[in-house]
RNA sequence: GGGGUUGUAGCUUAGCAUGGUUUGAGCACCCGGCUGAUAACCGGGAGGUCACCGGUUCAAAUCCGGUCAGCCCCA
């Protein structure tokens, strides 16, 4: 026999499934073959986006790299020679060195430079890989193929000099600058947080809202009215702002005058307010005022009012309280105005100075205890809690301050045009992507904060004199011929001995202490990734922009903006062409996973629970751009329809092509109409998936075989089945077989880029030429099979299938009692093959196309209840009873006179409109596709005895299964029946029992044992035997 | 406050760029049937004001304007 297909267990799950694929895979190399480059003359480029294995791996990872690799799967089934198709870690940041503190059990960067930076460090950078098992295993077993021993590492010296390759860069052309201004700033963590970083952490809060009144200068008893949410800024207050062409009033109030702007009185002071006098805010400015908590030193030119641009009347009073240590506005007046800034807060976000009460505390902590110093010294005008969102640290939760320091910058607001025109050539999806979120952002962006006063991240490769002279350096080489020498580790504290003199002055050269934004380095991975410069492995005008690249959409500020900005900084091009913007996971209430609520899903452990297929069938449930809630149920649901289907298809074509000794290198044409309907079926369906794939369409792709599949087995496999069944190797069953097995071996490889282990699995059953399905090139459609008219005729033949097995149900016909014919009105009529192919399962003797006319309908008459019952009131019951009694009568008396009498009233014809009624013993139904199908309901005695006769056929059948009999197993047969319908039935039908049932003989007789059956309330006992075969 | 996005049955969704019979499916539920693919399958039922309001149009789930709600982003 030749190529034995082997059985299936359709009751093994797919999580067995996937680990005995696993296994075969790592038992034949097959990961390490599929990495291998090839010279195939098309290059596919990817990207990964780096993330951090110091955390264990969750399904939101587990959705991106699903992602990933089935189009990475897609595009090396399709002939590519995939670069770069490695994995990437991101290792420094924030986040690392937050852990390292929780290991230390310290808290503050004091504490970590007691410990020492380079305990520190050395912790950091082991504590990077902590949990490379987990993810290293989450992504064996969820089937990301990318290759890991190849991935490129931030912390690594080479990807690091890249980096500052790249600042040198920047920096020659003036595009990286030090500024001292207000920054976003953790007062915790002691650093300054990049725009991105802050996008993070905003949250709803309640705090202080304070109204308090400052004095004016030489007025007894009057004030200017002033709001804030930040008290423990007042005490740095330097400044008053308004609006100068805002109206302001001068109101009395509660014995008190106070200014504050016309539009706001009323809600602020109610109807109690005297307005005194109105002015505009321009007059206002200069005018002085008595400083409000006077224990820091008065500096000069102070305490006076501006104008501020910024300063709106949507919220407070129309009059700003100003400290110019504390916010970007704030800063910019103090700038202006040319004053010295009164900070009396030091890094880690405490007071400390001396002449405030308050010192040593942090500041959020002594907003109270300011409140309870204002209220006792009267100027607290009111105090509430207030609402907002204010930002948080994304990393460790305290509340940020706007904070003045130095910090480096890359000056990317110059580059705005640019950066905008790039985008034009980035393909998005979902499309809004690029003139909505991203296009957004990109039209304000603000220049990149680049500096960060920490410890664990690439070190900021910028020396600086006591002069004020500054240079970068790109290279080891350049740092060795400046200093003389290169520390083993280019992190801190190793780099931060290093001096040298200064080209300008002579002076010594410190570096500048900070390390760069963690974002920078991930943003870099187009070109550190591979060394470059300093290795040609990398060439811009050849690798950029990589084709295609996809994260979540929390990182369109992120990844996507850095890598963007940079490579339009550093190359003057894109970094990707294609990006896919995924969305989150929701767990099964739709509500956010996260740690601290305890709600999320790790990927090792939904692939314990379900497998890595259903798992996967699942994340491309719908867009991959839009939320999904984590729903067991239809993990299951999708698996079994998808899974459970094929396998029962597989199982279905390998018993019989076995017992037919068929094996597909065997060939075959397809002839009969339902194998050419598949046929064509089969490449409209590759057609339509090579599109959707190429277009990154892949939820729907997917769908597509998805409802291949169901079509295949429910509509194919089930009116083909017969033909299947006995009758030795015919040509026509050749093709039959030959185009079945297509159909399989095409879906493995349909799916193979979607659920990778069980495509395998199922290439590996239907035996394909090539040792894993993943070495298979993508199907391509043969659309010399593709016939649009077939699959035209066999979608209305289904039509009429569906609609005949209702009105069968409806009419309580069962599908095994022949009825004598069914009629169908239609525009066209199908051909006679397509019908033929659809007999078996309409059981009908004869199928008919007729026009309108040949209907089995009578017309008749309703009278339209709107017009006719308010016309004959009362009476219109009776009409009604005179239509159903001659309904025939009334619908010639409104042919011949265009109305009807009754009662004496005449109604006009236009009263009554004609229906179309089935013809006593007739049922129909109307399809979408088709017209009307009609089904003659008459059974005659042959036909009744005909469905006696399958009744008895079915029994037997089930009997045979019942003793477990091959399928071309032979059997004698006994009937033991007192009913003379049954007897007359086997005079018609008994040749064809036997026939049906493999029955040798087909005895009636009394029977002692065998089985009882009921038929339609007729009893009959039923027995057989087999008769032994000879092998 | 601004920007983006989503809203179709209990759940998952199709349809929406190019308006056109009664908004299609699947799951779950209920009823019935089938039985040589059977941990399948077939038919039916119930379940929708296509979030809401208005406009354009002969005609709107679809186009336009507004509102509401969710989510995301920004201040």
């Amino acid at each position: 026999m030749a190529g034995k297909y082997p059985q299936l267990d359709p009751r093994k799950s797919m999580l067995e499934v996937n680990l005995e694929v696993l296994a075969r895979w790592n038992r034949i190399g097959i990961i390490e073959e599929v990495f291998k480059p090839r010279n195939t003359g098309k290059t596919f480029k990817f990207l990964e986006g780096p993330p951090t294995a110091n955390g264990r791996q969750h399904i939101g990872h587990a959705l991106t790299r699903t992602l990933k690799d089935t189009v990475l799967r897609y595009r090396y089934m399709s002939g590519f020679d995939i670069s770069r198709r490695w994995g990437g870690w991101d290792c420094h940041g924030l986040a690392v060195e937050i852990e390292a503190e929780k290991h230390f059990g310290i808290n503050s960067k004091k504490e970590i430079e007691k410990i020492g930076v380079d305990v520190f460090n050395r912790y950091c950078r082991e504590s990077v890989f902590s949990y490379i098992d987990d993810w290293e295993e989450s992504d064996q077993r969820l089937g990301y193929w990318v290759d890991q021993t190849k991935a490129y590492v931030t912390m690594r010296n080479e990807y690091m000099e890249s980096e500052w390759w790249a600042v040198k860069e920047l920096f020659s052309r003036g595009m990286v600058k030090k500024d001292y201004k207000i920054v976003p700033y953790c007062p915790r963590c002691g650093t300054s947080l990049s725009s991105h970083e802050v996008a993070q952490g905003y949250e709803d809060v309640k705090d202080p809202s304070v109204f308090v009144k400052f004095a004016e200068k030489g007025k007894e008893n009057r004030f200017f009215l002033v709001w804030t949410t930040t008290p423990w800024t007042l005490p740095s207050n330097q400044f008053l702002a308004v609006s100068d062409r805002t109206e302001y009033s001068l109101v009395r109030f509660e014995g008190q005058e106070l200014y504050l702007a016309s539009s706001l009185v009323r809600s602020l002071l109610g109807e109690s307010a005297e307005i005194i006098d109105k002015v505009k805010g321009a007059d206002l400015v200069g005018r002085e005022y008595v400083q409000l908590i006077p224990f820091l030193r008065e500096t000069q030119k102070v305490f006076r009012v501006v104008p501020g641009s910024f300063v709106g009347t949507d919220e407070g009073t129309g009059i700003v309280h100003i400290a110019p240590a504390f916010g970007a506005d704030d800063f910019e007046i103090g700038k202006t105005e040319g004053v010295s800034i009164l900070n009396p807060v030091d890094s880690s976000g405490k007071f400390n100075s001396d002449a405030l009460p308050w010192n040593g505390m942090f500041v959020k902590d002594a907003d109270p205890e300011i409140i309870t110093y204002l209220k006792r010294n009267g100027s607290l005008f009111r105090s509430e809690k207030y609402l907002h969102t204010y930002p948080f640290c994304y990393r460790c939760k305290s509340p940020l301050l706007y904070y003045p320091l130095d910090t480096w910058y890359i000056l990317v607001s110059r580059i705005r045009e640019k950066l905008k025109s790039n985008n034009e050539r980035i393909t998005w999806y979902p499309e809004h992507m690029k003139e909505g979120r991203f296009g957004n952002f990109l039209l304000e962006a603000k220049d990149w904060a680049l500096s960060r006063n920490r410890y664990w991240g690439t070190p900021l490769p910028i020396w600086g004199c006591s002069n004020g002279h500054f240079e970068a350096i790109g290279s080891l080489e350049e740092l060795g011929k400046r200093a003389g020498k290169v520390p083993e580790d280019l992190h801190r504290p190793g780099i931060d001995v290093i001096k040298f003199s200064c080209s300008t002055c002579s002076g010594e050269m410190t570096r500048e202490p900070y390390v760069m934004d963690t974002w920078f380095d991930s943003g870099s991975a187009t070109y550190a990734a591979q060394h470059y410069p300093f290795s040609s492995d990398f060439v811009p005008e050849r690798d950029l922009p990589v084709d295609f690249i996809s994260e979540a959409v929390d990182q369109t500020r992120g990844w996507f903006y850095v890598l963007h900005a940079l490579a339009t900084l550093l190359f003057d091009t894109n970094s990707y062409s294609n990006c896919l913007v995924m969305e989150f996971v929701l767990d099964e209430n739709g509500k956010k996973m996260s740690k601290s609520v305890g709600n999320s899903t790790l990927t090792l452990d939904i692939l314990n629970e379900v497998g890595a297929d259903p798992l996967r069938l699942f994340l491309f449930s719908g867009a991959p751009w839009k939320t999904k809630n984590l729903d067991r149920k239809l993990i299951e649901e999708l698996s079994r329809k998808t899974f459970s289907t094929m396998i029962n298809v597989y199982q279905f074509y390998s018993s019989n092509a076995n017992l037919d000794s068929y094996h597909h290198s065997l060939g075959g044409e397809p002839v009969n109409i339902m194998d050419r309907w598949l046929n064509s079926r089969l490449n409209s369906l590759i057609a339509s998936c090579t599109d959707r794939m190429n277009a990154y369409d892949m939820h729907n792709a997917l769908r597509d075989v998805q409802d291949f599949i169901e079509d295949l087995s429910n509509f194919y496999l089930r009116l083909s089945r017969s033909r299947f069944w006995g009758g030795g190797l015919t040509d026509e069953k050749k093709g039959a077989y030959h185009v079945l097995y297509s159909a399989i071996e095409v879906v493995s490889r349909l799916l193979a880029p979607f659920t990778p282990f069980f495509s395998d699995y199922l290439y590996q059953a239907v035996d394909g030429e090539k040792q894993s399905v993943h070495l298979e090139a993508y199907p391509s459609a043969d659309t010399t099979c593709i016939s649009p008219d077939l699959e035209r005729q066999f979608s209305i033949g289904k039509e009429i299938l569906e609609i005949t097995r209702r009105l069968r149900q409806e009419n309580q016909v069962k599908g095994r009692q022949p009825i004598s014919e069914i009629l169908v009105e239609n525009e066209s009529e199908l051909a006679v093959e397509t019908l033929e192919s659809l007999k078996s399962d309409l059981n009908a003797k004869s199928i008919r196309f007729i026009r309108p006319e040949e209907s089995p309908v009578q017309i008749s008459l309703r009278a339209i209840p709107g017009k006719v019952a308010p016309l004959l009131k009362g009476d219109y019951g009776r009409l009604l009873e005179k239509f159903k009694a001659e309904p025939m009568k009334m619908a010639e008396e409104l042919a011949a006179s265009g109305s009807i009498m009754f009662e004496g009233v005449s109604i006009p014809g236009d009263f009554f409109e004609k229906v179309r009624q089935t013809r006593e013993g007739f049922a129909s139904g109307n399809g979408s596709l088709v017209g009307t199908v009609y089904l003659n309901l008459e059974i005659d005695r042959d036909l009744m005895y005909e469905g006696i006769a399958r009744e008895l056929i079915r029994r037997i059948q089930v009997m045979r299964k019942e003793m477990l009999l091959e399928y071309d197993e032979k059997i004698e047969t006994t009937l033991d029946t007192g009913s003379d319908e049954i007897m007359k039935c086997l005079e018609l039908f008994s040749e064809k029992i036997r026939e049906e049932t493999l029955s040798s003989e087909l005895k009636i007789g009394p029977l002692e044992d065998g089985r009882e059956w009921d038929i339609d309330g007729t009893t009959v006992r039923l027995g057989i035997t087999q008769i032994p075969v000879r092998h």
